[in-house]
DNA sequence: GCGCCGGGTTGACATGGATCAAGGATTGCA
DNA sequence: TGCAATCCTTGATCCATGTCAACCCGGCGC
């Protein structure tokens, strides 16, 4: 159940995120030296990636499956820091030992470089230093987002807020869809939710269960959810940031 | 009070952010070329620099004074997501549009490049966009500190946390003190300091009074603040991260 | 010297979310 | 078939922080 193990190594040119990881800008030679240092590895729904304070001898970008980024207060108290989707990046290059710990939330793939011969190859490879630069930027501004939903934002719109993000998400990505109507599988426990978003797990639920009442969401066990009317989600956000992009209702 | 000029050229080989900014890493010949293109921006206290949705024609760094980077909600709640010191970088490269606030704090000294020459220089000068990823990838842990701040610290472990990290900035970069006691004017208002730390004006005023009155912290009118033991403090925030880097107290 | 204003403090009270506690559903395993 | 573990829901109660309101203080213009 725990166990980790390296799979079987696969072509760049085949990666399903081979247009959104830090390496979409490079060109096919680059891609081969890549590929020549690159491995793969795997782990379980549950297991520890790494600690806050232990090494990480590499970098990686999810290919598969979700991680999550957390911080532990002394006595317990946990605040996830960043939910880690496939093309997200893992790590800092430069800084051998982590700061936060990352976690794989569902079963999760790693696509993964050891530091030195990434480092060395950034420097020679403008085209992966800019991209780097992007996510990371991109990162930040994701950060900065989060922290007005946990400074100030309503555990009511705390949990909209997530799942108008996790919707939109499934809808540009996902399955077309009838109508303006969205379904998707929550990738997170009550309580990983609960940890992302500044809330007991209790809060969590009572939320959960208020929405579905008030005809919000529909909930079809405890983990897949539809949205009838994406705005009425939204208008439960408190701020309509997430309103641009809207899921179009039109899709084929 | 609220006007904006421009103030005298001066040359980066004297300028007091040479060693930390975006154009650290700069050789004589790059940092010629940068001169050619900068131009300094002064704000008051209170100014705005650019508002979120608008156009932000120029990037720059913070060469003396403070400046808040926010958010706001649509009913006025308002969250502050960074507090920008001297050689923090302000703008994205890429994008002419500012997505959060910028206001001045104090008063306000901006290096400023405009947009595309800095952006060309960027591509033709590695040193630039190096120290700009080392840089957001610093101010990316940063948020993320805040993240668990915010998402999960009882209001007085935010005032702690905030003090203390005042308070060793102030000692690590400022005049050498008696002992262990580390003095520091707070550049915030309460009102500030509220919106930093997700709080309201009346919780800050509190919670500074009740560290007062424990002896945490010593006020000298309403902005000075003196720490006559920083491990104190420190037991305040919640989590001792803040604990390395004491200040030093054998300081000459 | 007076009144005003911005920034700060303090009090009384209300409330959203945490805490403590019990129990339900699902899954895997004996 | 039953037991245990995990995840989730719901209820009762408590308390930290928000809200509303009064007031203080220092600086500045007149």
């Amino acid at each position: 159940m725990t166990h980790l193990f390296t799979i079987a190594h696969q072509s760049c040119g085949d990666c399903q995120i081979r247009f959104r990881a830090v390496c979409s800008r490079c060109t096919e030679v680059e891609l081969a030296q890549l590929d020549a240092i690159k491995f793969y590895r795997s782990y379980a729904a549950g297991q520890s990636v790494v600690l806050a304070g232990a090494r990480l001898e590499f970098l990686g970008s999810v290919v598969t499956g979700v991680a999550a980024l957390s911080q532990t207060l002394d006595d317990g108290r946990r605040q996830m820091v960043g939910l880690l989707q496939p093309s997200d990046f893992v790590g800092r290059p430069g800084r051998p030992v982590a700061v936060f710990d990352v976690e794989a939330v569902s079963d999760l793939v790693l696509c993964c470089f050891r530091m030195k011969p990434f480092e060395a190859m950034m420097a020679s490879t403008p085209h992966l230093a800019e991209r780097l630069l992007e996510m990371t930027l991109d990162e930040l501004d994701a950060a900065r987002e989060w922290m007005l939903l946990l400074g100030r934002k309503t555990a009511r719109e705390k949990i909209a807020t997530l799942l108008a993000i996790l919707a939109r998400r499934a809808s540009l990505l996902g399955r077309p869809n009838v109508r303006g109507l969205v379904a998707f599988d929550l990738p997170l426990t009550r309580e990983a939710m609960a940890d992302y978003l500044g809330l007991t797990l209790e809060t969590v639920s009572r939320q959960m269960s208020a929405l579905r009442k008030d005809g919000v969401i529909v909930l079809s066990g405890t983990r897949r959810v539809t949205v009838p009317d994406f705005a009425r989600l939204v208008a439960r956000t408190g701020d309509d940031s997430l309103a641009e992009a809207l899921p179009a209702p039109k899709r084929a």
